[in-house]
DNA sequence: GTACCTTTGAAGTGA
DNA sequence: TCACTTCAAAGGTAC
């Protein structure tokens, strides 16, 4: 496939059926953002209704059965969807719709003369408080990626200048191996009970007109924001956000990364740390959020996490608590849905998670270049890190009995189930991968090599009945199923099969684009994006 | 109480 | 190299 670009920001690798909407496509999608939502939304809930078999509950009834989000733990949630928010409006030019909050407008700058912040308290005082416009994207990946690859990077010091705010990615506040949500005791300031939607919890008083847009909390109310590094400094001044009995609530983030953000992640991540904390934990105790205690991750059989198992063939069960289990850093995708969960869900007033996740999915697809540009940015420097961190550690590491596992009989059945499954993978990932892994390090979101086109912009996966049809296990994601018994060490699970998909059962958004508005996009932006014709190419081409 | 569902992407393994 | 599998997040749902 000819890249007609070429430009340097054809870097993406998700071009093969990425629709890029930009200007007033954008601002159009934007403004029917809701009604996009809302018809997601129907889809999602008409095909879940349509396809469960055991669902008696009208659309209705499930809306209103609904439960209401519960403030405490969406705030955390709702402050990222904030962040999104600012983020969208500064890299759409300010066209993107009017924002139901202000933009957390400046970054806290610690005191970073210790660039480990190993045993460096950072206090209050110690912290610079940077306005800055939120955020910025003008870094080339290769400053970023030298960056995080420094250890030592010599803007990480105390003299940071105002300009260092164009190394931070835009979402490298969102950097997160936590799992937890934040729960704020307190609020912060500008998240005051009383402009918070009651609802929702996400505050929704319009920006003052008479404060600048980038309106910055008072030191004094930043300094009771935690440090974003919380997990690796020492908790000196008493935080906002305290750190509850139960574990490590990874604290707000967003609000107080600094502007050299991935230079100071990857001092966060620094190997150096690593031998001294084996259990996650800081020295102050506090788990680093990629490292889920095995008692956190346990397996449903009762196994503890399996990076005990493959580490050592036979461990005791003490050390099997000791080993930590390191997640996988999350994906270009899964960043982009950590951040834009909460505004689907804000919108769409959908709580459940597999809905949202189609909805997520299809934006993800929706979105233009750029936008996905950044989020495989990340993730490459998410991985770039968390390697950083553990450099032992493969992600085969977290697979459970993976040796057993790889000898499914299933495999036999491959030819057959190629044959009648669709011609896409299980989740047509492949089409819209970035580079891989080397590629991508080269060059961050390099066009992967283009595989078989597929013909649906979305996977054509059906409603797998669970556990019902042991003939006709799931298609799309066996993995539970395949989990369950081969961890149970069964070999007489029936191997996968696929059955063809009936095609009144696929549904109508995966026959067709997501939405009208793509299609209205894809017609009237096809001549405004000719420096980008990959965008806009679907799978017709093959 | 817990597995499932749902999404995409990364990574690992076997053929 | 290709195909396949697993896991990562998230939270409602179903068992």
């Amino acid at each position: 496939m000819p890249q007609l670009n070429g430009g340097g920001g054809d870097d993406l690798g998700a071009n093969d059926e990425m629709i890029s909407f930009k200007d007033e496509g954008e601002q159009e999608e934007k403004i029917s953002e809701n009604v996009s939502a809302e018809r997601d939304l129907d889809d999602v809930k008409s095909s879940l209704v349509n396809e469960s078999e055991n669902s008696s509950s009208s659309d209705s009834e499930q809306t209103e059965r609904r439960p209401q989000p519960r403030p405490d733990s969406e705030s955390y949630e709702k402050a990222r969807e904030y962040f999104s928010e600012a983020l969208r409006r500064q890299q759409d030019g300010g066209f993107f719709k009017s924002p139901h909050y202000p933009g957390y407008p400046f970054l806290m700058i610690p005191d970073l003369a210790n660039p480990y912040l190993s045993s460096g308290a950072l206090s209050p005082s110690a912290r610079t408080y940077l306005q800055m416009k939120w955020p910025l994207l003008d870094v080339p990946g290769s400053a970023a990626l030298k960056d995080s690859r420094s250890p030592t990077p010599g803007h990480l010091s105390n003299k940071v200048p105002v300009v260092q705010h164009a190394h931070m990615h835009p979402l490298t506040p969102l950097i997160t191996y936590s799992n937890d949500h934040f729960s704020p005791a307190t609020p912060p300031a500008h998240l005051s009970p009383e402009i918070l939607d009651p609802k929702t919890g996400i505050p929704r008083t319009p920006h003052p007109p008479e404060l600048s847009p980038y309106y910055p909390l008072s030191p004094g109310a930043m300094g009771q924001i935690p440090h974003p590094l919380g997990w690796l400094v020492p908790q000196q001044g008493q935080p906002m956000y305290s750190i509850p009995p139960g574990g490590f609530r990874h604290p707000y983030p967003a609000l107080a990364m600094n502007a050299s953000m991935s230079s100071l992640v990857s001092s966060r991540f620094s190997p150096h740390m690593v031998p001294h904390h084996p259990h996650g934990l800081h020295q102050t105790g506090i788990p680093h959020p990629a490292i889920v205690s095995p008692a956190i991750k346990q397996e449903p059989n009762g196994e503890l996490s399996p990076a005990s198992h493959t580490k050592s063939p036979a461990p005791s069960k003490k050390e099997d608590e000791k080993k930590p289990h390191i997640k996988k850093p999350l994906n270009a995708f899964m960043l982009y849905m950590k951040e834009m969960r909460a505004k689907v869900v804000a919108e769409c007033t959908l709580k459940e998670s597999a809905a949202i996740n189609q909805i997520l999915g299809r934006r993800w697809h929706s979105l233009s270049r750029e936008e996905q540009a950044k989020y495989y940015e990340l993730a490459r420097k998410e991985r770039q890190l968390h390697s950083q961190l553990y450099p032992g550690w493969s992600a085969r590491d977290n697979y459970v009995n993976f040796s057993t596992r790889n000898k499914k009989p299933c495999v036999q059945y491959l030819p057959q189930e190629k044959m009648i499954d669709s011609p896409a993978s299980s989740h047509g990932s492949m089409l819209d991968s970035p580079a891989t892994p080397s590629t991508a390090l080269a060059s961050p979101a390099a066009p992967a090599p283009t595989h078989s086109e597929q013909a649906q912009p979305l996977s054509l996966t059906t409603k797998p009945e669970r556990h019902h049809h042991p003939h006709f296990p799931l298609l799309s994601k066996p993995s539970s199923v395949s989990s369950t018994s081969s961890s149970s060490g069964s070999q007489s699970t029936p191997p996968l099969l696929s059955r063809p998909i009936p095609f009144a059962s696929l549904h109508p958004s995966l026959l067709s684009p997501p939405s009208p508005f793509h299609q209205a996009a894809l017609h009237s932006h096809h001549a405004l994006f000719q420096s980008q014709p990959l965008s806009l190419v679907t799978k017709s081409a093959d």
